[in-house]
DNA sequence: AATGAATGAGACTTCATTCAT
DNA sequence: GATGAATGAAGTCTCATTCAT
């Protein structure tokens, strides 16, 4: 039992160590990309040496995948539990009112947490460069991300590739304007305008 | 005489000299960043050592400046030339007709030139930073964009600004997703479509 | 009981895991020397952490001494048993025939381990340096062999200690060369050669 | 003229440097091998930065083969003024004083220069391991040195590849005993004795 | 107009080692 | 008997920048 407890607790320790990094790590990242943010930097703000940060992630590329893979894992779960829609099944069709409802609980969960959006605009354009370490995953991000658009907006437009195209650039340069603006106008307002035009009822 | 002559032409062997240097640094820092590129690469890859490329522009951050308004001088130019439109006095209000060919234009030259859309894309997402050196430049450049935009669809909408940050915005975030595509759309035609339903007739 | 079983059955273990990683380091400091290995890569070849590797050894340095001796005693029971002459009393005088076996028994065990030459090649040569932690042991090593080699000549030469050097320092050599061109000549006959040359009937 | 000067000047001053950083250099390396040493403790000794030292070299490969070619490139140049034969014509056959005065002369040289001989040793030792950067170069000069061997026993006897590697091997190996002990035998002595036994008249 | 030499700071990474568990 | 977490020092190398020439 208490060797149980143990191991357990070392466990959570240790993830919550690094997870605590790894919350830094957004921060910093989320400001500077990851060509502009440094390893002894983020080791400093998390109160530990160069060589005990990277006892958790190997590399300063590896920092980044880990960093990604644990935002998707948190952004799968909340979009998840946010919804409401958990038990939506993939092939059922949604109505009009739920696809627009599904982006709206996107939009505004980013309104909550400019600082992922930040990250993402960041490392999304970092991620251009054919040498990026996060370019492939970008790549598929994205590509998905696309996907589960063109379905949602099937039945109701003539060309779905090219409206989920519409609609996720727009967000996309949506996002990052209001960021560069220090967020100084209403991103959702916004957003429910371009979707009227661009998701036409 | 003599004097004089020589200053010329040292002027102008100097400001060529200047000019590919930007070239290649256009290409260096459209693929990494600002913080992605290195002064050495650059100076490397012009067949001059670091002191040397360091004569012209100062510091890496000068360098930085340099090119951008280099840019800027060259795309006033040629938008300028290109649109045949040089005669315009900026209070005449355009037709739609005249408005979308300004559009129409704008989206020819990026597609002819990919890698100042890629140059543009990168900086202005790593330039959120607050401590990025063009971070002004963007916020000035996009506000003066939009301000431009503004006008020339005032006549035709009822939120004007709305209209122009919206094509704005869509603008930017359509060519970052054809450039991460590897131009795996056709930009101009998902450009019109996008205009299409914006700004509506 | 039950205790005394368990230790001795995790003696047991414990050794045998001792040796096994002795057998990855012979491997790894063959290749590497000491200065060239580290205990990182040693203890992961070995399905280990670091710590768990240097509870053996406490150090690298103690590490290479044990690995040293672990050598030693088994090159001296090796030895003892392939020659059949470990009847040998250390003071009877050898015969010429006898002194030749000897010699052929220890390059043809050499033959057959490539891997020990190399061990012995790249750290007797390492060990020059002053501060190397094995100067000691091979300086001691090759004043042994040395001293053995010259009672064994010593019924048939003039020079004894002069031959024994010659012998010893041409077998080192000859091994050297034999590892460097990837076993390229045949080292047996390269060393009887020698011999016949030396060592003179 | 005054420009001629300078750039001289400028040239010869750079020069003395990067020699005066390989004489450490080769102090160094000869102690402690390619792997044992470090380019800290180099730029230390030669007062000046770790990116200062790089400059010359680029990096530690970079340096270890500047280090070697330069030690050839020396080496070559008093090999032909001390051996008073520089006008030896290659092809011509040496009688067999002339190839035993070619030895004692080297041999002689190498006394004199007992660090060079020990830099030889360790390195030649170190780069038995297939990943060192001195690999290629040791194979090569191991191979240059004996066909040059070769060619000169060929007359004198009837396996002139076998004397040649004989007389190879046995120097390599008496010169590292004779480091090892610490200059603790006369090593011409040794030498001319073993040559008069591999290499009869 | 530009080089060549060098700096000082900092980059990422690996090192051997420690110690609580 | 061994792990897991971490350190502190050192590793090689790159950085932007300076300055005499």
């Amino acid at each position: 039992m208490s060797r149980g407890k143990k191991s357990v607790r070392v466990r959570i320790d240790s993830e919550l160590r690094r997870e605590q990094i790894l919350e830094q790590a957004v921060r910093i990242v989320s400001q500077r990309g990851y060509y502009g943010f440094g390893i002894q930097e983020l080791a400093k703000e998390c109160g530990l040496t160069n060589g005990g940060l990277l006892y958790y992630f190997g590399t300063k590329e590896g920092l980044l995948i880990a960093l990604l893979q644990d935002r998707d894992r948190r952004d799968t779960e909340a979009v998840a539990a946010a919804a409401g829609l958990s038990s939506h099944d993939p092939k059922r069709k949604l109505s009009l009112e739920e696809v627009l409802k599904i982006f709206r609980t996107t939009v505004k969960r980013n309104i909550a947490e400019p600082e992922l959006v930040r990250l993402y605009a960041v490392l999304r354009a970092e991620a251009l460069n054919r040498e990026h370490p996060a370019r492939d995953y970008f790549i598929a991000r994205e590509a998905k991300t696309l996907d589960a658009f063109t379905q949602m907006v099937t039945p109701f437009v003539k060309h779905p590739r090219s409206t989920a195209r519409q609609l996720l650039v727009f967000l996309n340069g949506l996002e990052e304007e209001w960021l560069r603006t220090d967020q100084g106008f209403d991103l959702m307002t916004e957003w429910e305008r371009g979707v009227a035009l661009l998701l036409p009822s």
